[in-house]
Order: C-alpha cells, then sequence, then structure tokens
DNA sequence: GTTCTATATCTAATTCGCTAGATAATCGAA
DNA sequence: TTCGATTATCTAGCGAATTAGATATAGAAC
C-alpha cells in the first residue's frame, strides 16, 4: 500500500482546466500558451504529458480537429471547484460549513457591496427554509 | 526540477495534527490509538515514519517526558485551517472570497440557527465598515 | 546481569505528481 | 519524393507521500 491518487484535479491539472474553461478547446500547444501567460511556463512536451493523463483520469477530452487535438475540460467549473471547497470543509473543518463561513468573513477580502448581496441571499434562505418549514 | 512539498499539511499530517489539536501532547502510541479510532489504522512505525517527517518540518514538537517523547501541534488549528481553505479560494475560486461564500450556502449544510448568525455577523461587518468609511 | 517489552530509528518499497529529453509520426512545401 | 516543421508518444528521473519491516535502544522485571 502506498499513496493513492488525489480525488480531486492535482495542482496543474487545475490550472490546465482553468485554461480551458476560461478558452474553451485547444491545442495541445495553444494550453501550453495559455498557461505560460497565466501560471508557468513549460516545455510542450510536459503540458502533453499531463493532458495526455487527464485524459486517461477522464477530466479532459479530445477531439482530432483538422489534423491535430482539441482538448476540452471534462469537468464542469462549478463542481470542480465547489468538490475542492467541500473537501476543504470536511477535511479542516470536520463538515462544518458554518465554521469554514465564519473563517472567510474574518479573512476581511469582502467588499461592502459584497456583504450587502451576502445578506440578501442570507435572508432569502432563511425566508425559504421558514416557509418550508410551515409546510410541515 | 520534480515535485516541491506542499504549502500545506498532507492528509496524514492534517489527521495527525487533528488529533494533537483535540488531545494535546501524545505519546507516538497514544497518536497511533487515537489515529485508529478517528481515521486510519496504521502500524506504528509508519506512525512513527511521519511524526518524525513532520518534526523536521516543523509543524510538530516533541519533547522528553518521563523516558519517552511527547508530539505536541506546533501549528494553531485556527490558521492552519484558515490557511488550508483560502489556498482553495486561491486557487480554485481566483481569490475571490464572495464566490466560495456564495458556493458554501448553496451546499445547504446549513441550518437555520446557524443562518441567523451568519445574517448577525454580517450586519455587525457592515455597520463597522461604514462606521470605518464615515471616519475618513 | 539477563531477559523481556516498549519505544525509537533505519532502511526500503511503492505510487503519485511534475518535468522534460529522445523519438516517432504526420503533413505541407519544395 | 524527400525535407522540414509541427504534433504526439515513449521513456525516464526525481522528490514527495504513504506504508511498514528490520533493527537498535532503553528501562522494567526477575
Amino acid at each position: 500500500m502506498a499513496r493513492q491518487q488525489a480525488k480531486h484535479p492535482t495542482e496543474l491539472e487545475l490550472e490546465i482546466l482553468k485554461v480551458l474553461w476560461k478558452q474553451g478547446a485547444l491545442s495541445g500547444r495553444e494550453v501550453r500558451e495559455a498557461l505560460a501567460k497565466a501560471s508557468r511556463d513549460l516545455t510542450y512536451t510536459s503540458v502533453m504529458t499531463v493532458l495526455g493523463i487527464m485524459e486517461e483520469k477522464g477530466c479532459v477530452r479530445r477531439k482530432k480537429q483538422d489534423g491535430n487535438f482539441q482538448y476540452s475540460a471534462r469537468l464542469s467549473e462549478k463542481v470542480t471547484t465547489r468538490r475542492m471547497l467541500e473537501d476543504v470543509v470536511k477535511r479542516a473543518y470536520d463538515g462544518s460549513v458554518m465554521a469554514a463561513m465564519v473563517n472567510l468573513l474574518e479573512t476581511g477580502d469582502i467588499d461592502a457591496e459584497e456583504i450587502k448581496q451576502l445578506r440578501k441571499l442570507l435572508k432569502d434562505k432563511q425566508t425559504r427554509s421558514e416557509i418550508n418549514f410551515k409546510k410541515w
């Protein structure tokens, strides 16, 4: 028994997924270029190796498009990021969404307008749950 | 150039830290036992190996206490979990705390009482920032 | 003092993640 | 048709993470 494969995209895989989420289907060379601009400047070969691994894992799909392959994300941004977030909440906060939210609020990286929006969201959520409660 | 060391406790390291946060200073054997109950049943040797690595990394300290070593966490729970959370926000949400919070709210793992508390927290936060604004 | 047991270290194996060189295949140009 | 460039695969190496067997060491018991 040794190390098992991560349940989530690795560091580099996520960076590649982000490129694909933003720019849609890209060739290997294009992925490499976008990645170089966004985060790290790897050789073409390195990027291709990882793209190959990602395809095996199923988080990327490739299709032949006039001669060469086009790679596109097979995982949605929404689901992937949410899973990653939930995983940290589970592992580090014993699953307490509340504790995690409080911690995020304390970071202070949130402006007045966003606070207003959040308050509205919470108000709606509360109202909805009260309505649901009354149904029973 | 290969893989660099993670900036955060690894999976197993975090599980050990959680044990130490909860129970304070423990011997190697005690860590092993607590870990077995909480998450995974490893051999004494395996646990000691990781404890050794953690000491090198500086996230755990050990002290001789009547004959054998007692291990205790050197990283606080608060700071560690917050760092992990912030890292996911940075990597997966491009640093947008707001986006992450909205996603957490959508998970629904939060009860009516907690929503109430959150609303209060947000209200206070808003009031405080308005006060600060008026000062200028 | 020798034996037994608990504790600690040394060594090692395996898989994963990351990186890239060497090589092959493919396709257009000359 | 051969040459050259682009694209794709094969192979490989390193360090990190996880797991544990073999071994040493230090006290306790007798």
